[in-house]
DNA sequence: GTCTATATAACGATAGAC
DNA sequence: GTCTATCGTTATATAGAC
């Protein structure tokens, strides 16, 4: 593996390495999920040895969780950064973060990582607190805010609104999963859904128009 | 486990024998996965030898699937028995019909089975081949039915089939799953989610009202 | 020459084989 | 039931940057 004209056993690139693990960890968690995941397979794929990822990072749970954040942090910080500053109608706002999450769902492997959450997390209890407070909670936190805002303006019909985030995300979160699962499925291709689901929440949400 | 006065080490009990395998099939694989449960314990918990097991089904993923189907058939043919029979309002025969996904999602360990295919069909095709063909797509073929029905009927505003399927039953199995993930969230209590959801989907799927 | 990022090698638990 | 291989984790040696 050495390059020919060095003998170079390694460098120091202390400011790269984290990232780099992280890459290499997402790929490897994805394809094979948590327990099956060998960290000398990341550390060859990142170019390392094994012990230097625990450099970086804790122990496998700690850099399966660094993951996760790496993926959904910015994400959910873009979201409320608008949430805070907007200030037009609750239907479009709500639109937009519908549109953010199928982009989360669809171009990052943040399902493929939620399914590892759901299968092994009963074997892995951290991997499952740190998903729970800071990805199910805050998504839902958020959404909620949007709809209790809709509803005190007058935007949305007054609802069960822990439900109704329900019904909001779990079609979004469950349809990538059942794609990662199933493969393409007719059923389940993406762009027909989104937009289908969309209006069928705003449907659901719909104030009554009354005289 | 033997009663005291018979010396016998077994009985032939063939007409029993597979529901008590199945039974404690049931519990272990939800307890460990479909890779961890060794059929040694099911053996061991359905008080029989592990040969017995092959006596009736044909491998671990056969086992596996006789247990799948054994809960969800019974339930499929109930609800295909009384769409062809049905002759009502179509917003009352989907209501019933979330009823009964909201019985099976909580009181049958269906839910738990789910997650089994979500987390190790990447490892085991077999198990996924089947519930994609007998459980998703009849599931999916069920509402899809109902909803094209009412749309004929005039009950239910023209929309994206196939979507609006997805809309409905995800939320349901997803609660589900979650529940099971992540323990008594309160976010999470059935009881309120289930009419929310249920009255969300009436509204989604409303036609429009015009004059 | 000193400091430290990194590799090598060893440890201990656990699971799978025979 | 015992033995063995595997893998997460940790201790120690060494190489690279300044």
């Amino acid at each position: 593996m050495n390059t020919s004209s060095s003998e170079q056993k390694w460098q120091r690139r202390k400011e790269d390495r984290p990232a780099e693990i992280m890459t290499a960890g997402l790929r490897i968690f994805a394809d094979r999920g948590f327990a099956a995941t060998r960290l000398e397979d990341v550390a060859e794929a990142a170019g390392v040895s094994k012990a230097t990822i625990y450099l970086y990072f804790a122990s496998k749970a700690e850099l399966f969780a660094a993951i996760v954040r790496d993926i959904a942090v910015p994400r959910f910080d873009e979201i409320e950064k608008l949430l805070d500053a907007y200030d037009g109608p609750s239907a479009d706002l709500l639109s937009f973060v519908m549109d953010r999450l199928r982009d989360i769902a669809t171009t990052t492997q943040l399902p493929a990582l939620a399914k590892i959450i759901l299968a092994e997390s009963h074997n892995f209890p951290e991997i499952r607190a740190f998903y729970r407070d800071h990805i199910i909670l805050r998504g839902f936190g958020n959404l909620s805010r949007i709809l209790h805002r809709g509803i005190e303006h007058g935007e949305f019909r007054p609802c069960n609104v822990e439900a109704a985030v329900q019904s909001i995300i779990f079609p979004i979160l469950m349809n990538a999963l059942a794609r990662n699962t199933f493969g393409e499925l007719p059923q389940l291709d993406p762009d027909g859904f989104f937009a289908a689901h969309a209006e069928f929440v705003m449907r659901g949400l719909a104030a009554n128009r009354e005289a």
